[in-house]
Parts: structure tokens; C-alpha cells; sequence
DNA sequence: GTGGTCTAGACCACG
DNA sequence: GTGGTCTAGACCACA
């Protein structure tokens, strides 16, 4: 289901809550549905259920998914609305990337097409 | 100068890099122009001298600065070639970014405006 | 394990870093084998791990070694691609080296003869 | 006479070191020859009268030149004997870095036809 | 346990 | 004056 690098500098738990935030994203994970109990993910990947934990807990309070004691952890529905902190915050970073492209020589044409060609694939629908 | 968030899980060198970064790539720290020196940054923000140049040791490595060994510390004008791994590494940024954007009820439209206004400001001319 | 020259011009940390390069250069030390743990090192040079992290970070961003927070430093395997710029340095030196043995009377059969022998040494198999 | 890069981490005095043994190593600067006097030097290149002074005295302990009080600095005629100690020290250098160079993905070929070229250029008279 | 960060304060090389 | 090096010692995150 993923492919951790455990050389990466990056924490095992954070490059976690990446992949899964990727699928959720990517609606591979759709809306509602469960995810891997810990101790599951946990043997499958080798690595310490805390650290499938701890993943689970940023996820939770990054509202990516919910949790239901004794249940286990499920997809949260993306709501369109009140997510104007985030998109700012996202689109601050959208500026910050693409000056530095500019910084470091990528044409303007290059950037655009980048951009649309990401759009293209996955902006027709909603959400994927 | 700067502002500096004491209280961040993010590094105070990390910081200051991101931020002097950020400086550079608008085109505030001009090409040649010398940095504040290290203990007068450190008095400045309140720090220790070593966070200072650790983070301008690290601006250096990366290629952003210049250190002259009892001179200064000055920017380094940008050379734009050879940065094909930095500009894949922001494309995969960028395409990321875009995709969240999406995720969070973004319009494509909003998206492809956001970063032509971007490029209007600052792809017309030598970053500038 | 090293032998440091405390009394040299040149810093703790850069003999630290070139000795280290050189087991690493000639597989003393193993691709992906661990390094001493800064502490230990530290100990057993009587030098402050601070100085021993600094080399460590050192090698890590020539890329001659990895680091893993938590876990240790280990031996970076070599890739051999895209190192022009590396190798054209190292043919600089090599031309500077040679010339200046011939100014002090080395034989250029002299010469020859012992780049052949470092060759037949190490040149046949996959650096080792 | 002397290009230097103020902008380089090494220090000035070394640089002058560096230039001013190529030269002599080349023959431009001939045997028993007089160096340029400090401050006409100092002069020409507008730094410091004692950097230079500084270059020229590491010149002198390293025997590349001599100093005459009153008189001047001049070209040290090379001698080919009991330089065994030097020899040893370059051709440690020379496998260091024949080593290096393979460790990067040169090929024994390369290394060998770079050093005959070198040799060839230099190797043929007496010094150059 | 590991490496990473930060501070306080000393000393040195360079120009 | 500048940046560079080093020490001593504290605290944190990760697994």
C-alpha cells in the first residue's frame, strides 16, 4: 500500500501522513471509508505501531480523517466550504513556488503549462 | 527585518534561511549586496550568534549567499543553468500544491489566475 | 579508528571529514555501514560531539554519507553520474599535482608508473 | 600579472601563494628572477601591502623564493635532490586523488591519457 | 538510544 | 571589525 523510505531525513510518521494524505486527495481513499488498523499497517510495513499512531493523530487533527474509538479510522469528506485559512495558506505557497521556478530559470510558458497539464488531469471532475 | 517564530516546531536557522531565501528570490537582497553580519543579526533578533551562521552556512552550501572569512556574507547573483533537479524537485512542488488546491474546493480558473498574476508580476523582467 | 592532528591549521572537523572520505573512498567503510554514533566518537577522540556532528553534516551534504535522526549516520553508496563538475575539479588537480612533481624532479616514466599501479589497484573491480 | 577572486573563501595571501608557485612552477617566473616589489604589487592589485608580505613569506618558508633585505624577493633555483620528503607528499596526493577520481566514475582510460597529456606538455624538457 | 537544535562564551585568522 | 572554530552543556524529537 506504500513505500516508506526509512533513509529519508524526513520522520517515518510525517512521510505517513503524506501518503495517506495523497490518496485522500487523489480520492484513491474515498470519503468514509476505513483505513488499515494500526497494528495491521503496522505489521505489513515493519515498522512501530506508535509511529502509525502518531501519523493517525496529525491526520486526525489536520481534519483528513476522523476516528471512532473502538471503530478505527475513517476518510473525512472534504467540505468545500471554510476552507479559506487553507487555500490562502496553499495559495501563498502557490506564489512561493513559482517565483522561485522564475529564480532559477524556468520560463514563464513552462510554468503555465505545468500548471494546466496538473489541471487537465485532474480538474474536469470533482475531486479526481 | 525579520520575524521570527520562537515558539515554531520549525528550526530558528530553518527560519531564518526560508526567510533570507524569500528576500533573495524577490529581488530585496539585491545581487553583491553584503548581509547583516552575524552578531549584529543575533543582537538584532535576540539569538545566538552560531544560529545566525548556521543558517548562513547553510544559505551558502545551497547556493543562495557568499562568505568572505572576515568580509561579510553577501548574496549571489543567481546563475540559471544546471538546476534541472531543483526545478523537478518545484515541479513536483507545484503539481502537489495544485492538486490540494483542487482538493479544497479551488476552481481550476482561480488556480490558473493566481499564477498568471504571479508570472505578470514577476516574469516580465530579470526577477524583478 | 582516526588519527587527529590537534596541533594542525586545519579544523577538527575538516580532517574529521577528509579522513572519513578517504575510508569511505577506499570501502574501509562499506556502502550503507554504519558510522560511530557522534557521542562515541566524541568520547573516544576526547573531542566535543558538536565537532563531530559538524563533520557528519559535512559529508552529508557532499553527499558521502546519510544521516537517519534517531537511528545514525551510515555510508552513502556512490552514484556515478553527474559528477562532471566534480571530475573536472579533480582533473585540475591532477594536472597541478603532476606538474608540480615534475618540478621537483620526478621522472615522468616515475609518474606514470605510479598512477598505473593505484589503477591496477583499485581500477579493476568496482572500487575496492 | 595576477587575477584574483576576492569573492573566494580562500584567503587572499594563499591565493597569492598559489598564483605565484604556478608561475615559478611554469617557468614564467625564471630562476633567481625578482619577484615584484610589495607595495608596487600591493599597488597593482589594491590590496594590502601586507598580504603580500605575508604571500611572500610563506613563499620564502616554503622555499619557492628567497628574500634579500634592502634588495628584494627572488626566484629559488629548484634543486632535484632531497626533495624525497615533498615527492612522497605529492604522490600521496596523486593517488588520493587518482582514487577520488575513480570513485567518481572516471575511467582508469581517462585518468591514464589526462596524466600522459600533462606530460607531454611539461614532460619533455627540463621544467616546462 | 540516536541525531538535531540552541545557548553562552572563548579564541583564532584575515585584512 | 569580520566570519570561522571549538567547547560545555542543555533540551527535544524520533522510534
Amino acid at each position: 500500500m506504500f513505500e516508506l523510505d526509512l533513509r529519508s531525513r524526513a520522520p517515518i510518521y510525517e512521510q505517513l501522513v503524506d501518503k495517506i494524505k495523497e490518496l485522500i486527495i487523489n480520492n484513491v481513499l474515498k470519503p468514509d471509508e476505513q483505513l488499515p488498523a494500526v497494528r495491521v499497517l503496522a505489521g505489513e510495513l515493519t515498522i512501530n505501531p506508535n509511529t502509525i499512531q502518531k501519523a493517525y493523530r496529525e491526520l486526525e487533527s489536520r481534519e483528513y480523517i476522523y476516528s471512532i474509538p473502538g471503530k478505527g479510522s475513517f476518510v473525512k469528506p472534504a467540505v468545500s466550504e471554510n476552507n479559506t485559512a487553507r487555500l490562502q495558506t496553499l495559495e501563498n505557497e502557490l506564489s512561493r513556488i513559482v517565483l522561485e521556478m522564475l529564480y532559477f530559470g524556468a520560463s514563464p510558458q513552462r510554468i503555465i503549462t505545468r500548471v494546466k497539464t496538473q489541471l487537465a488531469k485532474n480538474g474536469g471532475g470533482k475531486n479526481g
